[in-house]
DNA sequence: GTCTGTGCTGGTAGCGCTGTCAACGTTCCT
DNA sequence: AGGAACGTTGACAGCGCTACCAGCACAGAC
């Protein structure tokens, strides 16, 4: 007995497997497999593993079976929320399966996705989540290479590598303007941080909507590089406000922009959403808290994150998904920010929680 | 050459070995401990692994070494926006070194931390970042016998398992308060969720405050279990005005909590600070750029992850740090909220980003 | 000239597990 | 009854790398 253990006193496979009273292998089988054991010996080998408190060596496995139970996570960033949200739902789903996360941050750089990309590949993960459609063509060529299971996650568009699980920011953004249409508001500014393709698409759909109106103008639009923040937010729309004082509303590509512009607002003593309606972007959790409660596009992030890791964990099972292409929507939560004018200017007083009226549409494919 | 070349079509170390003309083992000590290798051979080593493009089979280094190369990380929440800076520095201090982060989420359960512990464990992390000091006897037991470097984060407390960095959460609390009370405030409540050991520490500052200056009530302190947000911090405040209409300032156990009452108060049309102070915890940064700005305590959780991360790598690699035990300390970041009280009532309208007037305390150790 | 020490290099023997394939016993069909 | 088919089990041979130890060449000490 003592011969099968390890120089660093772990238990291995070989000493369950005499304990059980099967070979090696059979034992092996029974920690992949169990089904392809008889009953009897199952439980003999299940009772010797519990008995000697034995855990898998999970780089032998690797190493025997050419293939690693690691689930690459590229995203591009680590403080924003909306991440945060969608690692969530991301480690929730592998928590029960038996593969682990390893997770690697772009910076929100195709050339630095491409270099993790190479390295994560070079150790045959399991699987892979990437955020986004938009990667450099050498690492599309890698991932269309790649023989694992992928998942695109974020938004969806044509041509998906292999499975994709979204919505379209493109919708989102057309249906949070034509909202503030439906509010009565025609000069309605943009104001977008950061200008990841997801915002640059969100800002796309805005021109969109606002050029279908005929009411597009350049001077409306004021964007920066610079990450996003709640500060940022007030000093764009300041400037947005600089540019055009006869504004009636504002879309914020983010919720954090949406806080900003609330608190600038409340500084210089404009109404909302008397003067001026404010609809953000993701429906965070104080948005529906704020003074006014402040509307936003509601997307699905934990449940993205979850559903594509146990969509991937399914396809490395073998059982792949009945539709490759999951579009997860969003939802207009109209709340205080746009509401109609009101004589009355004052806030309710139970505003927070108050019934939210919801606009919900799945978002158009491509 | 051929005939070195895996099955899988990957080049493999004897492969490399063979094109730089040295022993496979040889080329092996070239990735490991370049140093140890004659000037020629190194260079002949290294451009045949770039010829060839050589990515080392981790799962083969880790099966013949006996160790990985894998940190790993048990934090208890990933919603928390406290932990994403502090994941991020970990993650940055990382991304250049031989090392990858494996992470797992106890959920704010020191027996969910114990299992993993135990999973981690059982793979031979070559180092171990924990959160806190409040382990299970279990736990603790693990982590002693466990030979690898190992990280208590987020707080300093007695008898350090090997290396520690944080601050005191309890004198953090006592700081705020003593603010509070240097401001004029004397009726100063708490409000608190989720009531994790960090977060009850900040609790016991503020009591034992409170008693110093005579000054404690029970009915001041509003806790629950539930997770934190800004909307629970409404509802908490709103719990507090009821038992206690005559409190002069609330001390919040962090930033979302504080906004939550900032909120409330506007909707209760309690003037801030005039009526009522407010002083969050953690300085997140929407925090300056409230209306109004709002107070808190800086803590430096960024820095906390990375330097932890740092030192741990150094740990491994044999370096270890002359001190153990790194206090990183806090600030009391004074703004709007706690502000003396004014005749005039309104805010400075360029409130945002104003200079903040800055308490600097390095936390006490044990 | 012999001995010891140092710096570099290589051979051997696994690390713990699994893929492949063959073999076994049993059942069911013709 | 004979044979095919199936379910179950085990033997063998690595997976790609590194720990360990031995060996070599050379330098310096006596």
């Amino acid at each position: 007995m003592g011969r099968n253990r390890t120089k660093s006193g772990k238990i291995r496979l070989a000493e369950v497997a005499e304990l059980a009273g099967v070979s090696p292998i059979t034992a092996s089988r029974f920690f992949r497999n169990p089904e392809a054991l008889s009953v009897a010996k199952r439980t003999r080998v299940e009772s010797a593993a519990r008995e000697l408190g034995y855990v898998p060596n999970l780089a032998a496995r690797a190493l025997a079976s050419q293939r690693t139970e690691v689930i690459g996570v590229l995203i591009p960033s680590l403080t924003n929320n909306v991440f945060s949200d969608v690692l969530r739902g991301i480690y929730d789903a592998s928590e029960n399966s038996r593969y682990s996360i390893q997770l690697s941050n772009t910076r929100y750089s195709i050339l630095q996705e491409e270099k993790l990309l190479r390295l994560f590949l070079a150790q045959k993960p399991a699987g892979l989540i990437v955020t986004g459609i938009d990667q450099t063509t050498e690492s599309r060529a890698m991932l269309d290479a790649a023989d694992c299971p992928i998942v695109q996650i974020m938004e969806i568009g044509p041509n998906p590598v292999d499975m994709m699980i979204g919505f379209s920011h493109y919708d989102a953004a057309r249906a949070a303007i034509a909202h503030l249409f439906a509010q009565g508001h025609r000069k309605i500014g943009f104001v977008g941080a950061r200008m990841d393709p997801r915002v640059q698409r969100r800002l796309d759909g805005y021109v969109s909507a606002m050029k279908d109106a005929g009411l597009f103008e350049q001077r409306l639009v004021v964007t920066t590089a610079t990450p996003t923040s709640v500060t940022l937010g007030g000093a764009l729309f300041t400037d947005l406000l600089a540019r055009e004082p006869g504004m009636d509303a504002v879309f914020c590509a983010n919720d954090d922009l949406a806080l900003g512009v609330l608190f600038e607002c409340r500084r210089r003593e404009i109404a909302i959403p008397e003067q001026i309606a404010i609809v953000g972007f993701n429906d965070l959790e104080f948005m529906a808290s704020a003074v006014p409660t402040l509307t936003s596009v509601r997307t699905n992030r934990y449940e993205m994150g979850n559903t594509a890791a146990t969509m991937l964990i399914d396809a490395i099972d073998g059982r792949r998904p009945e539709h490759p292409v999951l579009d997860l929507g969003f939802k207009v939560i109209e709340r205080q920010s746009s509401s109609p004018r009101r004589a009355d200017n004052r806030p309710a007083v139970s505003g927070a929680g108050a019934a939210n009226k919801m606009v919900a549409l799945p978002s158009g494919h491509d």
